[in-house]
DNA sequence: TCTGGGGTCCTAGGACCC
DNA sequence: TCTGGGGTCCTAGGACCC
């Protein structure tokens, strides 16, 4: 048996753990630039506010129901997750965290249903308990079939957060009652699809043949097919090394007109991939750059900067990315200034590998040896006193770029400043 | 006025090989 | 007049996930 755990609400219920006094309030939580509601308390949603929504058309309706709003704070959702993950991997002897609020468990020979059950309603306690952070869970066969499970016990009170799927007969009702754009796998496009042709439930696509749901939909298909009717199709391994690293942001007013304020927030989206690359163990053989001006504007001058390059050896080198990313910049820059205000930027390194079976190239021009004793040595003094405490001038200090966050909250588990106090009068 | 950020997988079609 | 058959690799774009 697979177990699907997933955090409720996550964002909001991170902030609550530090807010006790809006455990009632209905809440949301904002993306970066305060753009769009990317998380809601259960009145938020009942309220009507909806995923993905910008906020600006929604801020009356927040305004006028005393909606409590933050801006999103991952360094302090990030480590969240992290004690979550962590108590949940002494539950079971196989974890794959799937997103940074999901986890799948293996539950293969722990017991029958009944011990099963027994044995989650005990770990949502030790969970709620430890981190202040309420879970749901749905145990099935298969992986598509627990989030389902996962999302009964999200609905109906009666589970006390816990659904099984363990019987033909629980599985075909269970079937009956899911709607088909629900299912893991069906997004908007194929549900919409499916709806058009009578597919309403998840039940009314499994009696689908397979060389129908093959021909329509391809192999993701027939996997969600497979699933649904019991057959384990999408495997529980561990998830290999990034196959590429995206850093990217959108800039708040009217965009960036100024090639060189666009330069310096470009190097320091180049520094982040170098340090995720680091993180990662890994090397890019690749670079995209992009910048682009708003799709929203119909009435400005619009660009769309689209770039690669191709490193002679992979790298992961701060000073060898940033230059790279600052060169295909200015090389593809079309703006004078005031023409072009780009809203969004970002770099993309891709084609990676392990970086300890890089492939030498015979007619390298660089001197990899001396690189990297810098590199070693700027990652020494970074890591004691702080990432980009040595950084590359171009990256520079004044952030002109940076995001607007209104209603950001305190990093109150990761930074000895901003800890949570209480006053006892 | 204001519209997020990070990933994966699959397929079609073009370029190339013998 | 008539123009083969079998492959691989790469990329862009579309679908999906959170």
């Amino acid at each position: 048996m697979i177990a699907l755990v997933d955090c409720n609400n996550f964002f909001v219920s991170c902030e609550r753990v530090f807010r006790p006094d809006l455990r009632n309030t209905p809440c949301v939580v904002l993306s970066n630039n305060d753009g769009c509601v990317i998380a809601r308390s259960n009145e938020a949603k009942m309220l009507g506010i909806k995923m993905g929504t910008p906020f600006y058309q929604v801020k009356k309706l927040i305004e006028d129901n005393g909606v409590a709003v933050f801006s999103s704070n991952y360094v302090l959702y990030g480590d969240m997750s992290r004690r979550v993950m962590s108590i949940l991997s002494g539950y079971t002897p196989k974890l794959d965290i799937y997103s940074i609020d999901e986890a799948f468990m293996d539950f293969t020979g722990m017991g029958d249903s009944e011990e099963l059950l027994a044995y989650s309603h005990n770990m949502v306690k030790f969970i709620t308990k430890g981190t202040g952070i309420p879970i749901s869970l749905g145990i099935a066969k298969t992986k598509t079939l627990a989030k389902m499970a996962s999302k009964f016990a999200k609905k109906y009170k009666g589970y006390h957060s816990v659904c099984i799927i363990d019987t033909d007969e629980k599985r075909i009702k269970a079937l009956k009652l899911f709607d088909i754009a629900d299912v893991w796998g069906i997004g908007r496009r194929i549900s919409a699809r499916l709806k058009s042709i009578g597919v309403e439930t998840a039940w009314d696509f499994v009696q689908k043949s397979e060389a129908w749901v093959r021909s329509e939909l391809t192999v993701t298909g027939v996997r969600t097919w497979k699933e649904l009717r019991g057959e384990n199709c999408i495997s529980l391994d561990e998830l290999p090394n990034k196959k590429s690293i995206c850093t990217s942001r959108s800039f708040s007013d009217g965009g960036i007109d100024n090639l060189a304020i666009l330069e310096e927030a470009v190097a320091n989206f180049a520094s982040q991939c170098s340090r995720k690359l680091k993180e990662d163990r890994s090397v890019c053989g690749a670079m995209t750059v992009f910048a682009y001006t708003s799709r929203f504007r119909d009435d400005l001058p619009s660009d769309y900067i689209h770039e690669n390059i191709y490193f002679q050896v992979p790298t992961n080198d701060l000073m060898e990315l940033v230059s790279a990313a600052v060169s295909v910049l200015r090389r593809s820059w079309k703006g004078e200034s005031g023409n072009y205000f780009y809203k969004k930027a970002g770099v993309i390194v891709w084609d990676t590998c392990s970086d300890s079976a890089v492939q030498g190239n015979l007619f390298d021009t660089v001197d990899r040896n001396k690189r990297a004793s810098l590199a070693r040595a700027i990652e020494d003094i970074n890591r004691r006193n702080g990432f980009n405490t040595v950084r590359v001038a171009v990256q520079g200090y004044d952030m002109k770029w940076k995001l607007k966050n209104e209603y950001i909250s305190k990093r109150f588990t990761t930074n000895i400043d901003e800890i949570i106090q209480i006053h006892l009068d």
